[in-house]
Parts: C-alpha cells; sequence; structure tokens
RNA sequence: GGGCGGAUAGCUCAGCGGGUAGAGCAGUACCCUUACAAGGUACGGGUCGCAGGUUCGAGCCCUGUUCCGCCUACCA
C-alpha cells in the first residue's frame, strides 16, 4: 500500500532559509517568466519604473508594490498569462539631482560626457539595489522584460513616439515663455510644479501718469519685477481709472513708459484696483502678453540673477534684488506701505526653488485642445479605487499650457532632429535610424531642404524624461519593434496600471495621452491606484526618518532590507496588505510583528497536522463529504463559504477584503476550534472509530491545502515552503504559485446545524476552565450538561453528538444533571467536574 | 477659494444594500497545555470628530461644521 511518507518539517520557523530556498526554487523552475504561446488570456502589469534618485528605499517603497504583486500572484494562480516586467527610471532631472548632490558637483563644472558617465553608474547602482528589494520581497517579476529607460530599446521608443507626433502635427516648436527652473536652468512642464505656502511682503508702489505726474499706486509682491513692468490694469469697469483710458504711465526708477490697459480679470477690490504686468511675474501675465501684445522686457535670466536690463540691480539674485528695489523705491519716495501676506508660490519639484519665466525655443506637445478627448479616455478606465479619478479629472480640467517636452539638461533622450544654421529649418531623423545623439551622429541629410545651407547642427535639449516613461505600455509592447525585443502589440493595451496617487497627473496622465495619439486606445483596461506607507507620525517618510533612526547595529525601523532580516519578507508583504487600496497607512514596526505571527502559525499548524495524519494516504480514495465526522463537513463547509468573497475581493483588487476573511478563517475556525476538536480523535482512540480518523485525516490534509494556497498570495515563501514539503511530492507541480486558485465547491458545503451546540459548549467549558483557573487541555473528570429545559431536538443533537461534546470539553465523560453556567443555545446550561487535580512537582 | 480622502477601543485598522460596534497590537487575570510562550483562554476598554435632519431605528443616508493629509487655484 502506497503511504504518504511524512515528511519532516523542522520545529522552528526560520524566515532566513525558507526564503533563501524559494528564490532559488523560483529561479530555477522559471515559474514567472511570461511564455506567450501558453494557453490562457494575459494579465499585464504596467509597473512604475522607480528613479535611481529616490535611492532611500523605505518600507513605503515596499507597500505599493507589494500590493499590486498580491493581486498578481492571485491572478496568476486563476490560470491567467502573467506579464510582469520591471523598468527603471534612469532619465531626467532626478537623476541629475543625485548626482550633482552625491558628487557634489553642477552643470558648469563638468562635461557633458563626464555627467552622463556619472549619471549611468548611478543609475546602475541604484537599478541593482531596488532589484534586490524586490527579489528579496518576492515580487514575481519576469526579470527576463526588464528595461531601462536610457537603453537602446527605450531610446527608441521615445524617439519614434516624438517623430510620430511630430508626423501627426501633435508636436510644434515656438519660442515662448517658458516655467523655468532657475536652479537647474532648465524648461519645466506644468506637471513639474508645486505650490509652496510663504510669507512674503506686499508693496504698495507709486507710478505716476505721464500725462499730469499724479501718482498711481500699484500693490505688488514682486517689486523686482518693476524694470520688467510693460502695462499696468485695471477692471474696464472701475470708475477711479475710467479716465486713464488710453493714457500710459512711468516707471519708478526706471523711468520708462507703459500704456495704461483694461482686463475683466482684475479685481477692483484688490488693492487699489490698479496692477502691473511684467515680463513675467506669472501665468496671467503671459496671457495678457500674448493677448494684448505687450512689450518684452525680460529681466530675470536662466540663471535667476537679474540681466543688465535691470541696471544697477543686474547680477543680483531676485530675492535680493527685490529688497534692494525696495529700498531704493524708499528713498526716491515711490515706496508707499508695506503688509506681511501669505501666498503660494510655484517651486519645481526637482530642485525646490520658486520657478520664472524664460523664453527659448521649445518642443511643445499639443494637450489644450484634447482635454474633453482625455476626459472621456479618463472615464472609459477602470479605476481602483474609483474616487482616485477625480485627481486626474481636476489636473486635466486645470491645465493652462501645453506639455514642454524640452529639457536644456544632458542626461536624457535626445531629440531626433538637427536644425539649419541659416534659415532655421528643422530635420527630423529617419525612423530606421533610432536611436540617434544628433550631437554625435550626422544629420541623414547633407543640406537643408529649404533653403540648402549645409551648416546643420543638432539639438542641444533632451526630453522631459515623462517623454520615455509615459511610452512604458509601448515600450512593453514593441511598439517600436526592436529587433530581439519581447513583447508584441498584442500586450497592448495592458490589463492593469499599477502605481501610487502622486503620479496621476504625470505618469498616468502622460500614458494617456501616448496611446490615445499614437494608437487610439487606452494604454490599459484598468489602474490600480496605492496609497502610502507613512511613518509613526503619519507623515511622508523621509530621508530624515532613515538617518534619525537607525541604530548603533544599523537597524532602522524603516528601511525594508533590516525588516526583511528581522521578521521576514512574508511578515513584511502581510503588513503591506493591511490597508485598503489607495489608503495610507502608518508604520509601526509592532505592526510587522502580525505578519511574523501568522507565518510562524501557518508552519506550526502544518507541522500539526503532519503530525496527525501518520498513514494517511493521499493517492488512495477518500470518504465522500456526506460520510464526515460533523466537524469535518462543518470546517469544510466553513472553508468553501469563504472562497467567493475572497476572489470577489481579489477581482476589485481588493486583496485587503481577501486577506481579512482569509484571516478570519485560518485563525479563529481552523487553528483555534478545527485543530483543537479534532486532536480528541487522535489522543483518545478508544472513544472514537478508525473512520472518524479517517475522515480527520482525509479533512486536515485538503483544508491545509486550500490554506496554503489562500494565502500564497500574501505569504509567497512559507507557504511555498509548505507545500514543497508537503504537497509537491503527490502534486507533482513544482511550485505553490502556479498551481490552481482554491475553487468553491457546492457539493461540499452544507450546513452542520449541530455542531452550534458543540460550539456553544466549547465557549462555555472555555469560559468555566478560565474561572476555574483551570488549564485549557487539562482533562476533566466530566462535563455536566443541563437539558432541563431543552427541547426535544436538542436534546437528540446532544445525543448524537456525544463524542464531539465530550472532545471539545476534553472530558472523561458527560453528565446530565444541574449546571449554571448558559450556553447560547437555548435551553441549555453547562458545568464543569475538574477532578482529582494531579499532584504538582515541588521545585526546591 | 474649490475638490478628494481620513476622523471608530491607548495604537494600527475593519465594519457603510441603516437594526444601538469588531480584529490585531497594547493592558489585566489565569494556563509551563503532547502544533505554536513571537503561544492559549478569558476579561476590561468605544456617547463611532461636532451639530442638526430623515427614519420606528444611523459610524453607516442628508445638511452644516471642526481638525488632519493630499490634490488643485492668477487674488497681483
Amino acid at each position: 500500500m502506497a503511504t504518504l511518507n511524512i515528511p519532516e518539517i523542522p520545529k522552528d520557523y526560520d524566515a532566513a532559509s525558507i526564503e533563501e530556498r524559494c528564490r532559488a526554487l523560483w529561479e530555477e523552475t522559471g515559474i514567472y517568466k511570461y511564455d506567450p504561446n501558453a494557453p490562457g488570456e494575459v494579465f499585464s502589469v504596467d509597473t512604475p519604473p522607480p528613479y535611481v534618485s529616490a535611492a532611500h528605499l523605505h518600507v513605503g517603497h515596499a507597500m505599493s508594490y507589494t500590493q499590486a504583486e498580491i493581486v498578481i500572484r492571485y491572478q496568476r494562480m486563476k490560470g491567467k498569462k502573467i506579464y510582469y516586467p520591471m523598468g527603471f527610471d534612469d532619465n531626467g532631472l532626478p537623476t541629475e539631482r543625485f548626482v550633482e548632490k552625491t558628487y557634489n558637483i553642477n552643470k558648469q563644472k563638468t562635461t557633458r560626457a563626464e555627467f552622463r558617465a556619472l549619471c549611468l553608474e548611478e543609475t546602475r547602482k541604484g537599478a541593482a539595489q531596488y532589484e534586490e528589494l524586490w527579489r528579496s520581497l518576492g515580487l514575481s517579476v519576469d526579470w527576463n522584460l526588464r528595461y531601462s529607460t536610457i537603453d537602446d530599446h527605450c531610446r527608441r521608443t521615445a524617439q519614434r513616439s516624438f517623430l510620430d507626433l511630430y508626423g501627426k502635427g501633435r508636436v510644434y516648436r515656438s519660442n515662448e515663455p517658458v516655467l523655468w527652473d532657475v536652479h537647474f536652468e532648465t524648461a519645466l512642464a506644468q506637471a513639474d510644479l508645486e505650490s509652496m505656502a510663504r510669507k512674503g511682503k506686499m508693496h504698495d508702489i507709486a507710478f505716476s501718469a505721464k500725462a499730469d505726474g499724479s501718482p498711481l499706486v500699484i500693490s505688488t509682491t514682486r517689486p523686482e519685477l518693476i524694470p520688467a513692468c510693460v502695462a499696468l490694469y485695471h477692471h474696464p469697469e472701475d470708475e477711479r481709472y475710467a479716465h486713464l483710458k488710453g493714457t500710459t504711465a512711468v516707471v519708478p526708477l526706471f523711468e520708462h513708459e507703459v500704456p495704461i490697459l483694461t482686463d475683466e480679470a482684475v479685481d477692483p477690490a484688490f488693492g487699489t484696483g490698479l496692477m502691473m504686468v511684467c515680463t513675467f511675474g506669472d501665468g496671467e501675465d503671459v496671457r495678457k502678453w500674448k493677448r494684448d501684445k505687450l512689450a518684452t522686457r525680460l529681466v530675470i535670466g536662466p540663471d535667476g540673477k537679474m540681466l543688465p536690463s535691470a541696471g544697477e540691480f543686474a547680477g543680483q539674485t531676485a530675492e535680493i534684488a527685490r529688497n534692494n528695489i525696495v529700498g531704493a523705491l524708499a528713498r526716491a519716495g515711490h515706496h508707499l506701505k508695506s503688509v506681511s501676506v501669505e501666498q503660494n508660490v510655484s517651486i519645481a519639484e526637482r530642485s525646490g526653488v520658486p520657478v520664472e519665466f524664460n523664453m527659448a525655443p521649445q518642443w511643445f506637445i499639443r494637450v489644450l485642445d484634447i482635454k474633453p478627448q482625455m476626459l472621456a479616455r479618463s472615464a472609459e478606465l477602470g479605476w481602483n479605487p474609483e474616487w482616485m479619478k477625480v485627481r486626474l479629472d481636476h489636473w486635466i480640467e486645470g491645465l493652462k499650457y501645453d506639455w514642454n517636452i524640452s529639457r536644456q539638461r544632458f542626461y536624457g533622450v535626445p531629440f531626433p532632429v538637427w536644425y539649419c544654421q541659416a534659415c532655421g529649418e528643422a530635420i527630423l531623423a529617419d525612423e530606421a535610424s533610432l536611436p540617434v545623439d544628433p550631437l554625435e551622429d550626422p544629420c541623414r541629410l547633407s543640406a537643408c531642404p529649404a533653403c540648402g545651407g549645409t551648416d546643420l547642427k543638432g539639438e542641444p535639449d533632451v526630453m522631459d524624461t515623462w517623454m520615455t516613461s509615459s511610452l512604458t505600455p509601448l515600450i512593453n509592447a514593441n511598439w517600436a519593434g526592436t529587433p530581439g525585443r519581447k513583447g508584441d502589440m498584442s500586450l497592448h493595451p495592458m490589463t492593469v496600471r499599477v502605481q501610487a496617487f502622486e503620479i496621476i497627473r504625470t505618469w498616468l496622465f502622460y500614458t494617456l495621452i501616448k496611446s490615445d495619439a499614437h494608437l487610439e486606445t487606452l494604454p490599459w483596461k484598468d489602474v490600480m491606484i496605492s496609497g502610502w506607507g507613512l511613518n509613526e507620525h503619519g507623515k511622508k517618510i523621509s530621508k530624515s526618518d532613515l538617518e534619525k533612526y537607525t541604530d548603533k547595529d544599523g537597524y532602522n525601523r524603516y528601511e525594508p532590507f533590516g525588516v526583511i532580516k528581522k521578521f521576514g519578507a512574508d511578515a513584511l508583504r502581510f503588513w503591506a496588505a493591511g490597508s485598503h487600496l489607495g489608503q495610507d497607512m502608518r508604520f509601526n514596526e509592532k505592526d510587522v510583528k502580525d505578519g511574523r505571527k501568522l507565518a510562524v502559525k501557518l508552519w506550526n499548524a502544518a507541522r500539526f497536522v503532519l503530525m496527525q495524519i501518520e498513514g494517511f494516504d493521499p493517492e488512495a480514495p477518500r470518504p465522500s463529504f456526506a460520510d464526515r465526522m460533523p466537524e469535518d463537513r462543518w470546517l469544510l463547509t466553513e472553508l468553501n463559504r469563504i472562497l467567493p468573497g475572497v476572489e470577489a475581493g481579489f477581482e476589485g483588487y481588493n486583496y485587503a477584503v481577501a486577506r481579512e476573511a482569509i484571516e478570519r478563517f485560518f485563525w479563529a475556525t481552523f487553528c483555534d476550534d478545527y485543530l483543537e476538536m479534532v486532536k480528541h480523535r487522535f489522543w483518545k482512540p478508544e472513544l472514537y472509530s478508525e473512520e472518524a480518523r479517517v475522515s480527520a485525516r482525509a479533512t486536515l490534509w485538503e483544508a491545509l491545502r486550500v490554506i496554503l494556497g489562500l494565502y500564497a498570495p500574501f505569504v509567497p515563501f512559507t507557504t511555498e515552503d509548505l507545500y514543497q514539503a508537503i504537497y509537491r511530492p503527490v502534486e507533482g507541480t513544482p511550485s505553490l504559485h502556479i498551481t490552481a486558485w482554491p475553487t468553491y465547491e457546492p457539493t461540499r458545503t452544507a450546513d452542520v446545524p449541530e455542531m452550534q451546540v458543540v460550539m456553544a459548549i466549547l465557549r462555555a467549558v472555555r469560559q468555566l476552565r478560565t474561572e476555574a483557573r483551570l488549564s485549557q487541555t487539562r482533562a476533566l473528570e466530566a462535563v455536566v450538561l443541563d437539558l432541563r429545559t431543552a427541547s426535544d431536538e436538542l436534546k437528540g443533537v446532544v445525543h448524537a453528538m456525544l463524542p464531539s461534546i465530550q472532545a471539545v470539553a476534553r472530558a472523561g465523560a458527560v453528565r446530565f444533571d444541574e449546571a449554571s453556567y448558559p450556553a447560547d443555545v437555548a435551553g441549555l446550561a453547562v458545568g464543569i467536574v475538574a477532578g482529582e487535580l494531579p499532584e504538582k512537582v515541588v521545585q526546591a
């Protein structure tokens, strides 16, 4: 007879060795490899390529990536073909800033080649660190599908995108005022701004009317822009200034003459109702400048310092010039008063300095004309959670500028463009030649097709990093047709984009634009937006958290490698699944212990099952559901009944809902109740038939297997290791993670009403034992049941369930007598008779 | 200024097709018990931010309001 060779499982749970075994197994078996030829529906995931600049990895990163990965593991077990790539974003300002800081250098003091080499090196190091974290966390990424936004394939894809958009008239080049970062000395897009509240001063400054020299008072927080003033404005219906129509004013100190104009947007109640418009204080100035064809008087240079046009203030930073100009105005009698005000200023997200405007030719992608189309795309998309949708919609509605994709930086994807130095004609690269670097590669033409000029120079700017990362679905689908690259257009649109909320206006929005422009589709069917893991105080985990809380052994509570080492990867993953999708969650180290406890509990429950099933033959026929003992039918029923809810949770990306249901079943029903009851059948064989034990063994074997499957997405290491030891020899499938997801079995689901009585007695006996200060497992002489007020039905159940009742009470006998403790069943009271206590061993 | 989340036990979070609240941790008591002491059993602990309203009945629906976080906005 074939009997199971009962495997040995070490008594102690050792996360590190389990993780080591599993990582090796997953590597060898290649179970996470995407196979385009396998049967089944594809489930493809567009994952965020992290920035190397975010090298301060913390548990918040682990949280959001894990939340998505749990759902992916579920889908894999549902039989989907998983396309789960990982990318690294190594373009752009974040990397440049990181390199600048790390090496304490800046753009001026290094060559382009040197700087790029450092960026590449830091990128390589950062990516390696990320990859190690993802592997430690057990993310089931197919590392063959890796991409890096600076690699040839991605540069090619980004440049092809540019050419395609150019061909479609969606991209244009224009010399107009652009948002400018005076630290990095580059243009920015609207999405690269943040706002910062600060205290400022509002100054009342007297201009004078050209005609009669009478004072015209304006209020401004930016007096340093007075030399840049090109007009004064008031509301068209403001009686106070009606007489100024068609006249001009003289700018104090600088003495140039500016027109006085009207605009509906001027608030007559603000300040004096008269405002100055400059080159350029804000987007409103730009609007008026364009509409009214105002003069241009740029006074702030690309580096944020005042230009010669600012006269004696040239060379000063805007901030210093602000004070100096106020001083000069005061001395000249033009400064009337100052009041402190709270103001919101736009700062550059990457450098943190207030943005200015600058003028330089830039490439733009037209987006303002397709707002309604983008809102429609947003509505088509499956948002999880749903309420995240408004964040995108508000952003789209509030867009003011087309997307500027030119960056005056070193490290990024070049534009595939050369310009004729004679006439300015732009000459684009051939698609076949991509990727190109126009600063190194020659132009495909030797002469300008417009004017015949032969001096053709490459575009020195690079593209906005989002120009590339907005293409991740197309990078994955090899839209650019890069030879040898995996993936094809059947992957587009993808199944789901996973990301956190802060990049909705950038990554999500730009990706929608690209797929719409290139292919007229959504990039994905669904989007899954995670929240953030916060520090103990409910704030974003910062670099200072990673420094401040580091102990003398180098351990830091927010640093994921250390947390994994201390509690195990499964523990950290389990914590990550604790908050509902989209919701932020505070990280407390002690909460990771819950995950650790679960892993240990699974381990020990499995050990217990193995101890009890000795002699069990998994290949022999098992008793049918109807032939099992009531406890066993009850257990299987309870287990079956959680499955639809668990599945519905996962299908809606609600891993947390699934986790709660599984948790309740495993901990309370399986461990606390069922395992405690079933022990008796093995410990008191004289009270039970062999059939009862056969039924128990079959049920334990089956239930543990389902439990491992259900927990597999959450704690993949522990469940895999147990599966390998116990079930793989029988089932053969090389990994738990590619076995079938447990399915609801209606034929193994049936109410077992008599178990309500047994469970009520179990609860009563536990209570009585606690009150009597008796151990829960010490054998009682007897359990007393008071059935004097019981219905005949109840009496019948009690008599039918006597062995079970004796089991839950761990009593030598069941007696029917008076008892005082009311059970949770009408007409039943319970008592216990402890009997002789065993003699205590007295320690000397 | 507008919007979106959150506000429930000391802590972290569930509960929301309305029927006077749950888990884990922390606390207390007991149990060295043949899976598990990083355990088990039991207990204590909440006027569900505040104020109104709808309803026989409201953490759950409506209105207003206060904090916290985030997004967004030209008040120069």
